[in-house]
DNA sequence: TATAGAATTGACGTAAACGTAAAAGGCGCG
DNA sequence: CGCGCCTTTTACGTTTACGTCAATTCTATA
């Protein structure tokens, strides 16, 4: 209805023109980020976005895209939606943010931690599987070569 | 009521005297597998278990012990219930089981390679958070000693 | 103006493997 | 005889991050 404004008439869909707000829809905002819309309203019903809104629009903004690029970033690393808003919901542009980044060091650490444990966890798996394959590739070696057969 | 049917005294509950028949029940089952009693009546409801009854009471045999060994293994190394169900399903005690070999085997090359990208997918996390964890450090550095500043 | 393409909210569904009552029946012991 | 412990069945709850309709409204374009 006003996003876009004043003299409108270019073939793409959503370009700002007015100042350099550059503000983008839901639809392109998922895109750029590769994530869904559905993701894109959960994050936000969840706290995490706070996209503004044109009647009932969702516009997101830089700052939106910075947050966003976090959470992707949070979640990649394996932190929950719940450990990314904690940390996300203490900055605060006035200050230091001493408090926020000692969080997420704290978080990270045990995190990382975690990784590590999954990786030995999956290692072990691994050779696990990788012996019962083998045990399995004999046998069915046996049934097939039925010739040669008992002690050694 | 029969479990323990002739010159049942000593102290210890579960002792199956008759043959070597080695019936347990559900508790001293999961107290031996290190699982809990719903855990055990789930893997039944779910159709990998079939213990016997005693009445109402479940007794637990060799064989169940056996399948129940495999199903921690398979959990082990992360398949899901469901594959175990199906590769235990084509147990047959007459044949040489080569199509359960098989599957087992197709399955495990399957999951080995789930399990290879979760472990390049968890190393990538490490990486990340740890490249993180050294800004977030480096910026905690910063604030908490100011003196020297800009440029090497 | 008709129509296709975005966007909205709301709400139920999914996957996995159990956890956790709740209510009740049996059993040996002192 | 009553207590405590074991066991049973039934069934709803949990966790996480969305997927998948459904019904509706807006918007841009031909």
């Amino acid at each position: 209805m006003k996003l876009i404004s004043a003299g409108e008439t270019a073939a793409n869909t959503n370009m700002s023109v007015e100042a350099g707000e550059d503000l983008v829809r839901i639809g392109e905002m998922a895109k750029k980020y590769g994530v869904t819309l559905r993701t894109l309203r959960f994050y936000e019903d969840k706290g995490l976005l706070n996209p503004r809104r044109d009647g009932s629009t969702r516009l997101y903004t830089r700052r939106d895209k910075a947050r966003l690029k976090l959470i992707l970033l949070g979640r990649k690393v394996g932190f929950s939606l719940r450990d990314v808003k904690q940390m996300m919901d203490l900055y605060d542009p006035t200050g230091s943010n001493t408090k926020q980044l000692r969080l997420a060091l704290d978080k990270s650490e045990k995190q990382l931690a975690r990784l590590q444990k999954q990786r030995a966890l999956i290692d072990d798996a691994i050779n696990e599987l990788s012996g019962s394959m083998s045990a399995v590739r004999r046998m069915l070696a046996e049934r097939s070569a039925p010739q040669a057969s008992a002690a050694s």
